[in-house]
DNA sequence: GATTAGGTTTTG
């Protein structure tokens, strides 16, 4: 069979009613899919182009491995068999039968590595270029959003909404509506954690860590829809928690000791329910560059040697946990 | 070849 050659539709040159076309573009807002209140998923996004046109899409597949693997604003897509809609007087992209999508990392001169669950997909020199062209047309335009959410728990600012790029090292369900993640990204948060309660036989992963460990160690709950994503989550995953709220004092939540209500309190993290913003969870892969660079901050010398993160190996590639070996 | 949603902060 010839190899098929596929043709790009420009952002600024789609038509209204278009049954089948293939677009490439840089992401400038998504939503983890999410249950649509029909038989699929729905994951919402919003890409541009070098004519400067932005366009909102709208995916619906059944199953979750089918949609985009977008991690970050700056991404790459390359959508195949979509269509066009007319919605709001705006045109709309929308998946169409035989849709497939790829996405890669969207900063200039890292890997062209394409991210895709299909089995077998087009990927040439073509491609390679519209990719590292995108890029670097991305790099230049200021207007573009960044990646400015994400934050290290260093960093954090209690009461802000932030992205987290972190490591799952135990979960435990709290009721029908939230569930604990215990996550760490190597860095030190500067305010006091809350103190959860969980029953340890309730915990998947280890129940307690060492002291020094357990500093380095956030507590999120995640509510309502969030559940459910959770529950495919594994300790050892390296996530992405995306519109992540740092609570304080105050704050209440399933397991929480009684803490008094001043500024100043310990920090608890809240993935609300809902998709305003994008809030939701996603997977990244092993080698993508977030995850890299979170390991190498990690276990870098920015920590001294005894409080260094011992890091979760993924799962099968071993005896459960293991350590990495410390620079 | 239906249907879903159509960005825009929980209220724990």
């Amino acid at each position: 069979m010839p190899t098929p050659k596929y043709m790009y539709v420009r952002l600024d040159e789609l038509k209204a009613a278009a049954a089948s076309v293939n677009v490439y573009g840089v992401v400038v807002f998504f939503k983890q899919p999410f249950r649509s209140r029909g038989t699929d998923w729905c994951s919402s996004l919003k890409i541009v182009d070098q004519s400067n046109k932005k366009v909102g899409c709208t995916l619906f597949c059944e199953k979750l491995e089918d949609h985009p693997q977008i991690f970050k604003n700056g991404d790459i897509i390359r959508m195949h068999r979509v269509k066009t809609q007319l919605y709001n007087g705006a045109i709309t992209l929308v998946n169409t039968f035989g849709f497939s999508a790829v996405t890669f990392d969207g900063a200039p001169g890292s890997a062209v590595e394409p991210r895709t669950s299909s089995r077998s997909f087009h990927f040439d020199q073509d491609d390679r270029r519209r990719v590292e062209e995108l890029r670097s047309w991305a790099g230049g335009q200021a207007a573009l959003p960044r990646d400015a959410a994400a934050v290290p728990l260093s960093s954090v600012r209690p009461r802000a909404f932030f992205d987290l790029t972190c490591q799952l090292l135990a979960k435990a369900p709290m009721d029908t509506t939230c569930t604990l993640l215990r996550v760490w990204d190597g860095t030190r948060c500067p305010h006091p954690q809350v103190e959860v309660m969980v029953e340890p036989h309730a915990v998947e992963g280890p129940a307690s860590f060492s002291k020094d460990k357990e500093s380095l160690v956030a507590n999120v709950f995640v509510y309502d829809n969030h559940v459910e994503s959770a529950r495919a989550l594994k300790p050892g995953d390296f996530l992405r928690i995306y519109n992540l709220r740092a609570l304080q004092g105050s704050s209440k939540g399933p397991g929480l000791a009684t803490e008094p209500s001043e500024a100043g309190g310990p920090l608890i993290f809240h993935l609300h329910g809902g998709t305003s913003y994008g809030r939701g969870i996603r997977v990244l892969s092993e080698n993508c560059p977030d995850v890299q660079e979170l390991k190498r901050y990690s276990m870098g010398p920015r920590l001294d040697q005894d409080q260094a993160p011992v890091l979760i190996g993924p799962p099968g590639t071993g005896s459960g946990i293991r350590t990495c070996s410390l620079l």
